[in-house]
DNA sequence: GCAGCAGACCGTAACGGTTCAGAAGCCGTT
DNA sequence: AACGGCTTCTGAACCGTTACGGTCTGCTGC
């Protein structure tokens, strides 16, 4: 570990060319275009550098120079740890990881807690770009990723006139999913939602608080089932929606108990996320019902653990969607016209969800 | 998103100061030092700032200049998003990501694969330190990592000198787990481990290997299992030790697989890890073995899966150790004696081990 | 004997900021 | 009138590198 030599400053390019008598440009070139010296210099060069204990050329000037930082940021407006409990947002960071190590290109978490309205974390970012996974439209932390002249990538949320956006048609996706509970024979229903805004809402959600959701996903989730079972001859304004800020088996379990204190006769809870459709099955079977025979319940993402539970959900492809926001970013050439990608997604109608009580097909044994 | 004017060249602070007719300085202090110059003054400039499309000051050129990035660098060498797959990697990243963020840093994940040996990733990263998770002893990142004169902390491994260290004492941990199945009255076991160089060896492992390995905190594993069975009279050259490269469930199914077909009369298998042993108990399933009756297994970490499963595991404090290790980073002022922080561990019973058959307790029914 | 050319190396000008030691102006004090 | 202190603003140095457009040397080919 050649650090330099304690009580002189550390070596620069510059030192290291004078000490070499050559000039910078040819230390620099012995660096980054070995084909621009001759082998012999090349080799003085770089062994003078380990003697002098120049470790290579400085990483932040080189980036000032050329004007790429080799690095791609991400905003997840979450205490940064949030990304790793959520099995969405690790899948999505896997995806976008692998596009970033395909490129070379490092990726940098931008820290931003919605509690301190901390900017500068943003403006501070050596980055070439940014991609943004899943934040509120009022987010500040965004405005200030858009304020910056660089590249952006919105996944998910929000949708942002004039940026380049990755993510999956939720409201078609989710009415597929609805028109299943209702072709069960579903009329009495219950949903279950993430958090609709910057604020603390542990409860039922008005209609307001609906359409104002800053959240762009969950507003589009709520619409759906809103417009399938509208369409089905269900008044929306009957149907109980419970928010929970926080995204946890627990909340799901909390949530769904909520919901099942105050409306007990409903036959089918949907959840716009498997976290909260997990946590609303603990709920049920702590409460004695039995799913699907006594409660259908349904989620939305397809993570893992749902597809093992066999959970009734909507799979879409987060590891994908982070890939293509990576890839997205980084093929980012010029400034043409804002592009958008919609993945596809897949109802899958596991063992969660059947008739309700009363409803179900004649059993014919063999 | 008043990106600067098309056409003319994005503004600078020189370009902004001279619009201004001020000094650079005196916009500088605008953003940076709001007490250095008149309110009306500040809000001309930041006024003018909006209008020119000035986004404020560039991040890298501030980084040069005040050699600060902002950002701690994580060095992982594993494809990139295997820190997404291993529950232990993001829970050891969840807790670095929580020091990073009570210390409004950024936390850049270096690009590091195993495959290409391209270290420029790491002499590319504009970061104020570098954490190490768990890397070879003879990996060429790490060496790039240490020529750089920047703080670093090691976690887990390898121990190297003269750098801060973070982990546990897995000999003594790994130890008294050994001694938990020595007195349950196993015998005659089986081991299964993590990768124990970078070359790939799926299969059993001879001595010199086990002594040879370029993982320290495996190598520190085996032998507290060797010193704890030698010491309760096994010969080590009888166990069957099988190595993984990979680190999944199926993994530690296939090698579970392996081992037992070769050692059918094995009573216990002791896994390295968490993750090894519960694909054990899949395989053990799979093959009608009751555990504990008819096989005992153990893991090490204590991830949640784990608990769980109530698998006998050591639990070891991950996220403390990647806060630790973030802490230790930012703590840094002057380059005294290199710092060491060992964490503590706890044996956890759980219901996947007994005696042997035959040496169960005697039965006295209520 | 000289034009032409390739290879090897170099000088200068950015890149976009921060910082520090003052200068200028103003006010109140002695 | 001289002085000190305060606020506000400035000039110049510096951070460490790379891009750009050269120059210089020596050799080939005719």
């Amino acid at each position: 570990m050649p650090r330099s030599t304690p009580g002189r400053r550390p070596a620069t390019l510059a030192s290291l060319a004078a000490e070499l008598g050559v000039s910078r440009t040819t230390v620099s070139n012995a660096y980054n275009r070995p084909d621009q010296l001759s082998p012999e210099l090349r080799k003085r060069v770089l062994d003078t550098a380990r003697v002098l204990g120049y470790p290579g050329p400085d990483p932040v000037a080189r980036s000032l120079r050329t004007r790429k930082a080799g690095a791609v940021g991400l905003l997840l407006t979450e205490n940064l740890s949030y990304a790793f409990r959520d099995p969405g947002a690790i899948e999505f960071l896997e995806g976008l990881a692998l596009a970033c190590e395909d490129a070379g290109q490092g990726l940098h978490l931008v820290p931003a807690s919605p509690e301190r309205e901390d900017v500068a974390s943003v403006h501070r970012a050596g980055v070439d770009g940014f991609v943004v996974y899943s934040v509120p439209e009022d987010d500040p932390h965004l405005a200030a990723v858009l304020e910056r002249p660089l590249p952006t990538v919105i996944a998910d949320q929000p949708r942002a006139a004039s940026v380049d956006h990755v993510g999956i048609d939720d409201h078609a996706a989710i009415q597929r999913l609805a028109r299943h509970v209702i072709e069960l024979g579903h009329k009495h229903v219950g949903v279950l939602c993430m958090r609709l805004g910057r604020d603390r809402n542990d409860g039922f959600v008005s209609l307001a608080r609906q359409h104002s959701a800053r959240y762009h996903v969950q507003r589009a989730r709520l619409a759906g089932l809103r417009d399938a079972f509208e369409a089905a001859g269900v008044d929306w304004n009957t149907v109980a929606v419970v928010e929970r800020f926080d995204h946890s088996l627990d909340d799901g379990a909390r949530a769904a108990g909520q919901l099942l204190d105050r409306d007990p006769q409903v036959t089918a809870i949907l959840c716009t996320s498997d976290l909260l459709a997990l946590g609303a099955l603990d709920e049920a079977s702590r409460r004695g019902l039995r799913v699907p025979q006594d409660l259908t319940v349904t989620g939305f993402d397809g993570i893992a653990e749902a597809l093992r539970t066999e959970l009734t959900t909507v799979r879409q492809p987060v590891l994908d969607k982070g890939r293509t926001a990576g890839e997205l970013l980084l093929s980012t050439k010029d400034p043409g016209r804002p592009r958008s990608v919609t993945l596809d997604t897949e109802l899958i109608t596991g063992k969660t969800s059947a008739g309700p009580r009363g409803y179900e097909e004649p059993w014919f044994g063999p």
